[in-house]
DNA sequence: CCTCGATATTTCATGATGTCAAGCAACCGA
DNA sequence: TCGGTTGCTTGACATCATGAAATATCGAGG
C-alpha cells in the first residue's frame, strides 16, 4: 500500500522542492532589478557578466546560455552599442568572433555583482559551519564529488 | 588586513552563492523545458500552475508574477484560446474578471508538474536526514522560523 | 441621486527575447 | 579544388514586458 515507486515523493521531498523553488523565483527578482538598476535586462547581464570573466566566441556564449546563437547576436548588439562590450576577430578562425567585455563593461560587471545582495544577506544568518553544510549538500544535489564524507569514502 | 567589513564576502559564501546560483540556472532550464514539452512557455506554465490552485483576478497574477497587469491580459489570451483557462465574472465586484484553470488546464498543470523531474531526482540521492538538513538551512536562509534549533530556543 | 476619485481590465505602441530558416564567409578533409 | 560543415548574421514571426490611455465599475461625499 505504500506508494513509494517513484525515487522522491515524500513529503520532506516536497517540501524542499518547494523551498527551492521559493529560492530560485527570489533569486530571479533580484537579479532582474539589479540588472535594472544598472539600466541592463536579465538577458543583457547575464551575457555581460559571462564576458567579464573572459572573452567568448558568441557559439559559446549561445551554449552557456542554452538558446539560439541568431539571439546572442541581437544581445551583444545592444551591448556593443552601450560600449560594454566589443567584438574582436578570433586570430585562429575568421569566421568567429570573439566577443569580450570593454573596460566600461568590466566595471558594469562588478557593480552589478556587487549590488546582488541576494544569497548574501541571507546566508550572513548562517554560522559558518552550516554554511559549509548548505555548501556540501548542493554539491552533492547538484551531482559534483562530494567532498569526501567520512562515512562513505 | 583582513577585510570584513560585509556581512559574508568570504570564500565560502561565495561558493555557496555560486552553487545556488548553478541550482537556479538548472531549475529555470527544467521548468522550461518541461513547459515546452506541453506546448506551453515559461510565463504560461507559471500562470497556469497558479490557476490550478484557484481562480485569480487578473491583478493578483500580475502580483504574484511581479509583472504589470496588461502583461497578464495577454499570456491568459493565450490560455484561454486553447480552452486551458477560462475567464470568470466576480460576483462581488463587477471590474474583476476572475481567471480559471479549465479541468483541461488542471491536467495539464498536473502533467506539467509531473514532469518537472529537477530537485527530485537530485534529492533522491540525499539520505533522508539530509535531506532534512537542506529544508532546514534553505528555511533558515529565506527567513522562515527555524524549526526550533535545540542550540537557541 | 450624482459626482468624483480610485480601481480593474483592456488596448495600443514599443522594445527585448526567443525560435527557425536562409544566407554568406571561412574552415577542412578528400 | 570541391563539397560538406561550421560560425555568424539577417529576416520573419511569436511571446513577453512596460507604460500610457480608454472603459467600466466601485465607493465615498454631497
Amino acid at each position: 500500500m505504500t506508494p513509494p515507486p517513484r525515487p522522491a515523493d515524500d513529503a520532506l521531498t516536497l517540501e524542499v522542492v518547494d523551498l527551492i523553488a521559493t529560492v530560485v523565483a527570489r533569486y530571479h527578482e533580484e537579479y532582474e532589478e539589479a540588472a535594472t538598476r544598472h539600466s541592463l535586462t536579465g538577458a543583457q547581464a547575464r551575457v555581460l557578466a559571462l564576458l567579464a570573466r573572459e572573452p567568448l566566441p558568441m557559439r559559446r556564449i549561445a551554449l552557456k546560455l542554452k538558446c539560439e546563437p541568431s539571439n546572442i547576436t541581437g544581445i551583444v548588439d545592444r551591448l556593443e552599442a552601450r560600449d560594454l562590450v566589443e567584438r574582436r576577430p578570433d586570430p585562429d578562425d575568421r569566421r568567429v568572433k570573439l566577443a569580450a567585455a570593454t573596460e566600461e563593461g568590466r566595471l558594469t560587471a562588478d557593480r552589478l555583482r556587487e549590488s546582488l545582495r541576494f544569497a548574501r544577506e541571507p546566508l550572513a544568518g548562517l554560522s559558518e559551519e552550516e554554511r559549509a553544510a548548505l555548501r556540501d549538500l548542493l554539491k552533492r544535489m547538484l551531482g559534483e564529488e562530494p567532498p569526501a564524507p567520512r562515512t562513505a569514502g
